[in-house]
DNA sequence: TTGTAGGCGTTATCAG
DNA sequence: CTGATAACGCCTACAA
């Protein structure tokens, strides 16, 4: 590969021209100017971003961890944050974490020394990111976290509204009468797992309707805890007549195990999730979902960082994407509307607790 | 953040001794030895990669290069090459192309200047791979290119055996007695798509059965594709009994197009995927499909690239990983089944799982 | 407007 | 075995 001297002597000029013709920071009269950009063109030079990185103290790179690229919602984001860093001369370099916050330590530990223009991140379980995050920001280097927070987080944001998203599911639910929700939620030291619960209850008691603990049952974001928990909550008296699913991997755990139990959905219990995943659609009955965008959040968050890296001083942005409830066929009213299984009715009373 | 000097100065020690303790190239004795670790724990140094980049002309980076993150196949890929590279202490730079083949060379000859330790590839459509990688071989960089192929390939490669996965699937339809099979491939072009095709027209042919071009429709690999063709296929008389789709999402579109065209799937036509994706398991009715693990695809380029790196200089390696069929529920002897009678013995064992 | 030279943080070479 | 010192390729004062 070419260099810049070499570039230099090809156009019979000085090493210091040739980067001033490449950076604009100088005006370089034009028979060298051009002498220049032709050299440039027939080596196919391209300077080393290495060199560069080292001497501005900075890089083009942005690191990226996030929990799972192989989990269905990140990909989305991953592909919107990549396309607006690309459109402005930025590259990714992709972390995985495996929700194990050590591994995230290594990521923020690493990435610093290719001094990175900035930093998306989707915290771990239980992520030290805030503590970390501080040591970036005094390097002046951007860091903002999306889909869920890390404890303590005061820096910039970029995530759902999941309580309003939630809320709004939930009151879909109540409006077409069904009295006993469940939900299984995520791990709910997620932010984004506790909002959602936290709409989900706010519906609840809008609608006067008393939620006793059990009928709330918390997991990890996938097909297996959101299976084993429906198995819970079906054995429960009186039975719950709709879940609502922390997210859409839960909801098709959910869905395999009303099948199972020889219940259909929506006829027995309604089911619905959240993320609208392309997968959504293609269930069995097909799944209703608050729809979030992850590629929004992920553009999002990367034209935050560009505008800091901008030198946009102004104090910690937390942005909220809004939700959209999208209905398909997995909801429906309750078995019997006012249930008149009176036995099943009967036994209400004991959740008075 | 701390520099070599700096952990020198606090070790008591000249800067060379520190790099030779971190690299191991000199045997430093105890007493000095322990102080610079002691300062590197204390001052949590990392050293620099660009520097060290720079220096030894060479980066602990992996360009990878994918059309789409978006696609659900290929973050299985990426995250395969990344646990091992990760492992290894390499980290990955990802890049989408879109399958826009002037994306792919932008992303090529921007990667170079970071001087990465190697590149994953799956080419885009048309790809110039090919001549790119020339100069990368040039410089000492591996290259392996991954579950496809562009023109004039002849560098280190790993696919799965799509000819053989074609095959079996094809013959699987074969042995229930389908006789008027109809295909629809994914872009000619593309290797995976071209062998696929031949597997099944291998298998035809092995069952003495005439192949009209109509049952041969060529789309892209998705949804919208899929769907479209099957409306041609279904138009078509005789009308064919059993699709064989290029890959899942098109298997997705033809079930899609089958239900609205008022049939069943699988009493009146049988589908079967190709890449077995999480959504299989999840679609009504829950999809056969050949199985090939991305994840395995990811994790074998990776070690080849390693290996290369190891500086094994054998000639170029062209990996193919087995396939295995995944039967659901989509796949049926055909309507009017003509043979309950003599030949339908399951006389092939094979790999079925 | 153009050229020169110093230095970013490392590694590697070569004296001591 | 240890410690200077010269690159690596680039950017940027500063000098011409």
């Amino acid at each position: 590969m070419a260099n810049m001297q070499e570039i230099a002597k090809m156009a019979g000029v000085s090493l210091g021209t040739v980067s001033h013709v490449l950076n604009n920071t100088a005006k370089v009269r034009e028979p060298k100017r051009t002498r220049v950009l032709e050299a440039v063109q027939l080596a196919g030079y391209q300077p080393s971003q290495l060199a560069r990185g080292l001497r501005r103290d900075t890089t083009n790179m942005i690191g990226m961890i996030i929990p799972d690229i192989t989990n269905p919602f990140f990909p989305a984001v991953v592909r919107g944050a990549e396309d607006v860093a690309f459109s402005h001369g930025y590259r990714l370099i992709l972390c995985n974490t495996d929700n194990d916050h050590s591994k995230e330590i290594i990521h923020l530990n690493e990435l610093r020394t290719y001094l990175p223009a900035g930093l998306i991140v989707i915290p771990s379980n239980f992520s030290d990111l805030t503590t970390h995050a501080e040591s970036y920001r005094r390097a002046g280097t951007g860091v903002v976290c999306v889909d869920r927070l890390p404890k303590n987080w005061s820096g910039d944001s970029v995530t759902a509204n999941n309580e309003a998203g939630a809320y709004n599911a939930t009151r879909h639910l109540l409006q077409l009468g069904h009295t006993r929700l469940a939900t299984i939620t995520g791990p709910l030291h997620l932010t984004n797992a506790k909002e959602r619960l936290g709409g989900f209850k706010r519906a609840m008691k809008g609608a006067k309707l008393h939620l006793s603990p059990e009928y709330i049952q918390e997991t990890t974001f996938d097909k297996q805890g959101g299976h084993a928990k429906t198995l819970i909550l079906l054995r429960l008296i009186p039975r719950p007549t709709a879940i609502f699913a922390g997210n859409d991997m839960i909801a098709l755990g959910a869905l395999l195990a009303v099948r199972e139990a020889g219940l259909r959905c929506p006829e027995d219990i309604s089911i619905m999730g959240f993320d609208d995943l392309d997968l959504a659609e293609t269930t069995n009955p097909s799944l209703s979902s608050v729809s979030q965008s992850g590629y929004q959040l992920g553009t999002t968050a990367a034209r935050l960082l560009l505008d800091r890296r901008e030198g946009d001083t102004s104090p910690a942005k937390h942005i909220v994407l809004e939700t959209l409830l999208n209905l398909r066929n997995s909801v429906a009213p309750p078995p019997e509307a006012p249930q008149d299984n009176s036995s099943m009715k009967r036994r209400r009373g004991s959740k008075q607790k």
